[in-house]
DNA sequence: CATTGTAGAATTGTCGACATTCGACATTTG
DNA sequence: CAAATGTCGAATGTCGACAATTCTACAATG
């Protein structure tokens, strides 16, 4: 189990992380692959997760696991107390709800500044036809609810990597990959089962790219918004459905 | 130098970390005597961070610095590359304005989510009445402005931490402590430094109480928004006579 | 002269061992 | 009997050493 490349198959094809590329180290490894688990309800919230069965799990040392664990806590996936070792933090359906709003103001404001950027003409005209595949997906009935959210989440991707926000950009890549949001969007999807919701979703991103290509920030902002908070009851109501829990009214903020 | 308290210095009166008290690690040290080193130009923007250089100068192990590098990391002051090492990004002014953008909308939908919650009436007491101190402090004209910065702080915090969002708390908080905001705001303020700044700002967070006291979320978040919006261009205004740059006119984002 | 290839040096990644701390349980004391 | 104290086991924190990779400089070649 745990099929982490561990050191010694040293491979005579070396993996090749040239300049730039991040080269897929063994903590990142570990990471994803108890991110996921956690996700999955293999560990329970309020769990301990200790560092030396972790590490005789993945083959490797508890060097590189704390290592691991710490990327989990900046992931929002469990909690550290010093001295006392990590515990698994409990995903409501609150806490989901609150990554949504969240991604909401984040991508919000992502959105307005690429339209307040003048120069991004080829990032525009990139969203604009990607926006048009995806009403191109939306117009079929029987698309896979996963691939047109990875549809999305690519449309996203093209927008806020144009905001010329670092610390913004940052925040939403490390929001992708690994962390709560990550696992909502691409490996199970709790949105977008049903065509009208597909559709609805394609022309708010086609609005969205539009308000951006009129320089109308302010309105890309809200539209952004707005299918996020769609999103977020989508997810919700599914949620609700699957694990019978109730959620918190307070956190279908509107508007 | 490097007044990190070290293994050795076993001091009879145990640090009395009782429990739910985070201690203060070495790790923890170390990466906020480096940062605010990195915040203060005492690494310059591209530099370079050897672990073996960082764990000479606080006399410890390369394994607390590396934990302590990959926390810079999580708050945005360094950057890191994998096998190739830690490089310090440079603060530009751009970045400072984004940081104020980032927190403008984190902390407005905090505000919406307090003011969403119907059980949160002995917090908006607290808030009303630290609004009044605020006030009773900006009439006068001769306040420290790093004094009267601290104190909207608190209201800020008083206000997040009844948003009953965990992982919104933790950003806030997060951003608070050792990142590039905590320096902004706590140990080098940018603004408040005229009595009209420091009554309009008084004014606004007294809004905010009212309109969370009032259930209106999103008049909440638009005051908000607009108080963090003048802190940030009264801030650049001193940056920019500080160090002469310029800025992005497109970060001058509004309402 | 530019480019490529190759050593050497420096740095990061990993590991096992030891020190210290925390929590649980048993014991003692009022 | 309750509360405080002492002891013990297990986990985290720290350290030094080794392995592997990357960087730098320099030489060889077209």
């Amino acid at each position: 189990m745990a099929s982490v490349q561990s050191r010694e198959t040293t491979q005579t094809t070396t993996p090749r992380n040239r300049r730039g590329e991040r080269a897929r180290t063994i903590p990142e490894q570990i990471a994803d692959h108890l991110g996921i688990a956690i996700l999955n309800g293999e560990y329970k919230g309020g769990e301990r997760i200790s560092e030396q069965e972790v590490a005789r799990l993945y083959a490797s040392s508890r060097g590189p696991v704390r290592e691991a664990i710490r990327a989990l806590e900046k992931r929002g996936l469990v909690e550290l107390f010093p001295r006392r070792g990590a515990w698994v933090v409990d995903i409501t359906l609150d806490a989901i709800a609150d990554i949504f709003n969240i991604r909401a103001v984040l991508l919000g404001l992502a959105a307005r500044n690429v339209a307040a950027r003048p120069d991004a003409p080829e990032a525009i005209a990139e969203m604009l036809s990607h926006c048009s595949g995806l009403r191109v997906q939306a117009a079929r009935d029987d698309v896979d609810p996963v691939a047109f959210a990875l549809a999305v989440g690519r449309t996203g991707g093209i927008m806020y990597r144009q905001c010329a926000t670092p610390h913004l950009i940052r925040m939403l890549r490390d929001q992708n990959q690994g962390s709560l949001w990550g696992l909502i969007w691409r490996e199970r999807p709790l949105d977008f089962f049903t065509a009208e919701r597909r559709r609805e979703t394609a022309q708010d991103w086609s609005d969205i790219a539009q308000a951006i290509a009129q320089r109308d920030g302010a309105r890309a902002e809200r539209v952004v918004r707005k299918a996020l908070y769609d999103s977020r009851d989508g997810a919700m109501a599914t949620l609700k459905v699957l694990r019978g829990e109730t959620v918190d009214p307070a956190k279908f903020i509107r508007d």
